[in-house]
RNA sequence: GCCCUCAUCGUCUAUCGGUUAGGACAGGAGAUUCUCAAUCUUCAAAGCGGGGUUCGAUUCCCCGUGAGGGCGCCA
């Protein structure tokens, strides 16, 4: 295991957006290529927000995800506590050493850190107010993604507030210090204030981490940077869809990181060997809900067909309960659901394309109803069919396919003739998978009986 | 207002000074006579503007412009 540390510091705030979920990644794909080590802490200093079901998301989600954390809660590890409200004492502290060291001083019950340079009064236009400004040195930030990029702060700031809670920067750099981060690698929305934490490692004499800002993801549609009200921001909304998750991973990963070759499908193992600062874009992105859509399409057409079948099973069970999908036979489940995979886009739209398999009283679609009706003769077509049923080998689709093949060339005529109306018959609709395929699925006794009722009802 | 970052097809991106500027999503057209939202083929689509540097700039520098972010006793 290398010196590595990274580590992925969310706030429990009842959700988790798929920019925090990036982040997360790309500090596990980093600690994961360096052969270092993944810690996770809970920036819960904002008690009011905490709830147990708080931190809950966090977990479930980055478990979802498969980013697994060396350290942290759940795990433990030997630099912790890793939810920062149990660090309180370690934050104090550290407050101790700087007001010691007189590079902190309280004021109005807040205890601020002392910048070094000569002092003066300024007025400011802009807050209307005279304020100090110091002639500090500008801090430099040595950027894994940005370069150098350097910052003033002159003026000194709060890092204690009057209620005696440390500010974010300080608690934040206290903790990286104190859990031996090395690389810091976070949003872009960190950089400008990334001048106030060297000031605190620097006056806490503490080595600089590296740092890493990688650029945001944007809202899809509009001005701005994803939020969580943005449609496709949270992760549990893919968790309720059922996307698969490696899908979703992918997908983030090539939302500012590239191979930098075509490859847009890559397995996990692939992506944390190749993964590197020099990969990540410098340049904000804008999400894309189809292309996410269409990756995770491809994970479906590639799935094996136990975890096809157990993912489309796991769906209905959440999303169509009381489905008679779930009280049918389970091989005959897992056929429909198969003959469906290479043509639906997404498990979710499983429940309603497969219905009319769990079920007797489908519904016929007129539009589609009229417009087979009205052309030629379809329910001489069906008869023809449904004697030729006795006939038919139904050992499987390419076989069925035969015999319809047999019984068109036989009346002079093509599939196409039978193909429409038995698709409405059968299934109430004009789309849906092969004929052939889902006649073998609903078997000769289903197919028998709902082209009898068809011919009773339409003549 | 001040500060920081960024800038190639509508979108995500490749190119690390010399290319017919490539791929993917989305879009258009066509094919598959077993439908289709599936599949295949195919078409259209880009270097923000102005200055430099250079034999040569999408690529390097500067200035604009645009986009994003930060300026709390929020995280």
């Amino acid at each position: 295991m290398s010196q590595v540390r990274v580590r992925f510091a969310p706030s429990p705030t009842g959700f988790f957006h798929i920019g925090s979920a990036r982040t997360a990644l790309f500090n596990w794909l980093y600690a994961r290529h360096a052969g270092g080590t993944f810690v996770l802490r809970i920036e819960d200093t904002d008690e009011a927000r905490n709830s147990e079901e708080f931190y809950n998301v966090i977990y479930e989600s980055l478990e979802w995800l498969g980013l697994n954390w060396d350290e942290g809660p759940k795990v433990g590890g030997d630099r912790g506590p890793y939810l920062q409200s149990e660090r309180s004492q370690i934050h104090r502290e550290h407050v101790q050493k700087l007001l010691a060291a007189d590079r902190a001083y309280e004021r109005a019950g807040a205890i601020y850190l002392r910048l070094i340079g000569d002092r003066s009064e300024v007025f400011d236009d802009h807050r209307k107010k005279t304020v100090t400004k110091v002639a500090n040195a500008p801090a430099i930030i040595d950027d894994r993604i940005r370069g150098k990029v350097e910052r003033l702060e002159d003026e000194d700031f709060v890092i204690v507030r009057s209620n005696g809670k440390p500010v974010f920067h300080f608690a934040n750099v206290v903790d990286d210090i104190t859990m031996g981060i090395t690389h810091v690698i976070r949003g872009e929305d960190h950089l400008s204030n990334t001048s106030k934490h060297v000031e605190i490692f620097r006056a806490l004499g503490a080595p600089l981490p590296q740092f890493a800002h990688i650029p945001l993801i944007l809202k899809q549609n509009g001005p701005g940077k994803m939020s969580k009200r943005d449609q496709g921001a949270l992760i549990e909304e893919y968790r309720k869809r059922s996307y698969v998750p490696e899908a979703v991973v992918n997908f983030l990963c090539l939302l500012g990181w590239n191979p930098g070759d075509d490859r847009e499908k890559m397995p996990i193992e692939e992506i944390v060997r190749l993964f590197d600062f020099p990969g990540i874009n410098q340049s904000n992105a804008r999400f894309d809900d189809r292309k996410m859509a269409h990756m995770n399409t491809q994970y479906l057409v590639e799935m094996p067909a136990e975890r096809y079948v157990s993912m489309a099973r796991a769906h209905f069970e959440r999303e169509a309960t009381g489905s008679a999908a779930l009280a049918a036979d389970p091989g005959y489940f897992r056929s429909v659901m198969l003959l469906a995979q290479p043509k639906v886009k997404g498990i979710e739209e499983l429940p309603a394309y497969t219905s009319y398999f769990f079920t007797e009283e489908y519904s016929f679609d007129a539009k589609v109803r009229a417009k087979v009706m009205g052309k030629g003769e379809p329910a001489s077509r069906l008869r023809e069919l449904k004697e030729a049923i006795a006939t038919l080998d139904w050992t499987s689709d390419s076989t069925i396919e035969q015999g319809l093949a047999a019984l068109a060339a036989a009346k002079n005529l093509g599939f196409g003739d039978y193909q429409p109306i038995a698709r409405l018959a059968l299934t109430g609709t004009n789309v849906g998978p092969t004929l052939t395929g889902l006649m073998h699925v609903l078997g000769r006794e289903r197919v028998e009986s709902r082209i009898d009722r068809f011919l009773g009802a339409n003549s």
